[in-house]
RNA sequence: GCGCCCGUAGCUCAGCGGAUAGAGCAGGGGACUUCUAAUCCCAAGGCCGCAGGUUCGAAUCCUGCCGGGCGCACCA
């Protein structure tokens, strides 16, 4: 139970009383308090009467004599409230025997699937597929803690007409060397050769056409080569995956080829709904509402006039295996701005054929570009992508220098580790820490940066925390009597308890900048407490209190950035 | 043209109906014989794109404009 709560379950009925309505109090924290009650402003009016006598009638019958060390009127009309000791204690300690942190398991489990970042077969990841991958690793590691039953879906790019070109470069090279050049992660350059023959040569154009009418005719031949870079795509992608400590395994690859079967018996069940109409030879879903450039219904294009299908038919055909299948009610998409139309279209697409009824639904968890120095967004065709790989290494060498540097005492080993930890962090943190929705503009220094509010702020006050108990050779007992006399150990306290709070809007909102800020507030304020608050060096219940707060803020520290997917070393 | 997103300190970003708009970086000044200075403290830095409107109260909500990005039929 979080503090504002409290206080407007206390305040509610005395507002309710003297407005003669339900009355939301308004309860929020405040720099001349601990909290503040705005709601005796906007009653005035209403009430004809001046707000301080609003506020005062409120105080007068409210009940937080045990909440409360001191309540007032301020100001035009605000009620300052300032918490007691005691009542900040007493939720300090409920927390240190909470195995949870103030955070309930979900009372309505769900089974959820984040669809989240989908590289395409042979192509390496660029910075551009950070997000989607930082944002929903996140995401399913948050709404797995909540309780939900988490079905990550790796919709990886492994079907479609760029194949029959990849697969006649792959026979160019030769399989061995292909598949040497593949598995070192160097799908860059075989992307880019295959696609300059493509361009240049018609012979090799005509020959990649003819590989895809026989791959898609189900070629044996041609889908072994197919899968050869299939299988050396989802190897390199591990290794990536696990150097970002992604929880994306083997097992969560669903690619768009999963679905190849499906989308005939698909296409066919919408037309007996009556959903399709021929359009210049294209079979379409008109979803309503959606108007394009000249004015005219738009189409969501499930079969091409050739015959063929787009991704619109897969993703419908997902939708259908999700909801169906899976029985997920809940789906995440976890995907760029840019693409918000279409997920629109496909999800009315989808609820018009009953694949997406409540209480199943569909959420886009878009978020915005990566944008080039020129303000533009960053295209890999152009060639100015940033390898992802690339970055991330510099990342972990540069961490690993200040590592050294920092603390002789490491091991090469562990010094290694912590430069891995604290490297991968500040990239994934640099990302989650900024709102999903907003653009930005890559800035490698920004990325990489070790100071400030970053990843290593928060893991550094972790290992402060994690050193003192090394020291102290002793565990905090969690029963112990919590004071907080200094103003330090109060604002400590009030940021330990407001997590719950935190989680359940990020819950809500899957804004990850949330929870990124409301962990370098508390790492802050744990700075400032270990600069002023001896910890090994207080006496008798002081020592016992302040090894309450280390080990909560420690708890509260691994366990929030273990949700942005970030590692906690215990030593730096 | 229509739609969506975004303009806040020199830079990168929070704040999205409440009192004096907050952090970090950069720059200035301090603090390590004391639990790790990857830290802390102090000072400085703002027509919150512009103009109207709603409100007791607007960076926050509404309208219009300016500037930037993205999307708008067979690539995914």
């Amino acid at each position: 139970m979080d503090l504002e709560k409290l206080l407007t379950d206390r305040l509610a009925p005395a507002f309710e009383t003297v407005a003669g309505v339900p009355v939301d109090p308004v309860v929020r924290r405040s720099q001349r308090a601990d909290f503040q009650s705005d709601a005796a402003l906007a009653l005035a009016r209403r009430l004809g009467r001046p707000p301080r006598a609003i506020a005062a009638a409120v105080l007068d019958r409210a009940e937080l004599a045990d909440l409360c060390a001191a309540a007032e009127v301020s100001g035009p009309g605000f009620l300052n409230l300032t918490i007691a000791e005691r009542a900040l204690g007493g939720l300090v300690s409920a927390l240190a025997t909470d195995p949870r942190l103030g955070v309930p398991e979900t009372a309505v489990p769900e089974t959820v699937v984040v669809d989240y970042s989908a590289p395409n077969v042979a192509k390496e990841m660029h910075v551009g597929h950070l997000r989607s991958t930082v944002i929903g690793d996140a995401a399913a590691r948050l709404l797995e803690w909540l309780g939900h039953r988490v079905v990550r879906a790796n919709h990886l790019g492994d079907w479609g007409t760029p194949f029959g070109m990849l697969i006649e470069h792959l026979v160019d090279l030769g399989e061995a060397e292909a598949t040497q050049e593949l598995s070192m992660g160097d799908l860059d350059s075989f992307y880019k050769t295959a696609r300059a023959k493509f361009d240049t040569d018609e012979g090799f154009r005509e020959r990649s056409r003819r590989r895809v009418v026989a791959l898609q005719g189900g070629d044996e031949a041609t889908l072994r080569l197919w899968r050869l870079l299939v299988e050396q795509s989802e190897r390199y992608f591990l290794t990536v995956y696990d150097l970002l400590d992604v929880t994306l395994t083997e097992r969560d690859f669903h690619g768009e080829s999963s679905y190849n079967d499906l989308l005939a018996p698909l296409v066919a069940d919408l037309d007996r709904l009556g959903l399709l109409r021929r359009s210049d030879g294209a079979a379409c879903v008109f979803p309503p509402g959606q108007v394009g450039r000249d004015g005219e219904p738009l189409p969501l294009i499930v079969r091409k006039s050739d015959g063929g299908y787009g991704y619109p038919a897969t993703d419908l055909a997902a939708i259908r295996h999700r909801t169906g299948t899976l029985g997920a009610t809940r789906l995440l998409y976890v995907v760029g701005l840019p693409q918000r139309r279409h997920f629109e279209m496909v999800y009315a697409a989808a609820a018009q054929a009953g694949w997406l009824v409540p209480p199943a639904r569909a959420e886009h968890v878009g978020f915005g570009s990566i944008l080039g120095p020129d303000g533009r967004m960053l295209r890999s065709r152009a060639g100015e992508s940033v390898k992802l790989v690339g970055l991330l290494e510099e990342a972990v060498a540069r961490a690993t220098a200040l590592a050294r540097e920092r603390n002789p005492e490491l091991g090469e080993a562990e010094a290694a580790e912590v430069g891995r930890a604290v490297g991968i962090g500040a990239v994934k943190y640099a990302d989650l820490s900024s709102d999903r929705h907003k653009d930005y503009v890559l800035d490698w220094e920004r990325m990489l940066s070790l100071d400030g509010n970053t990843a290593p702020y928060l893991q550094y006050a972790y290992s402060r925390i994690r050193s003192i108990f090394r020291r102290a050779g002793v565990a905090a007992r969690p029963d112990a009597g919590i004071s907080l006399a200094e103003p330090a150990e109060r604002a400590l306290a009030f940021e330990l308890v407001g997590f719950g709070t935190v989680v359940a809007e990020v819950e809500r909102s899957l804004e990850f900048h949330h929870l990124a800020a409301y962990l370098h507030r508390l790492a802050a304020a744990f700075s400032a407490f270990y600069e002023r608050c001896p910890v090994l060096r207080a006496d008798g219940p002081v020592r016992e209190s302040r090894l309450v707060l280390c080990e909560l803020t420690a708890r509260v520290l691994r366990q929030g950035l273990y949700l942005l997917g970030i590692r906690a070393p215990g030593r730096m």
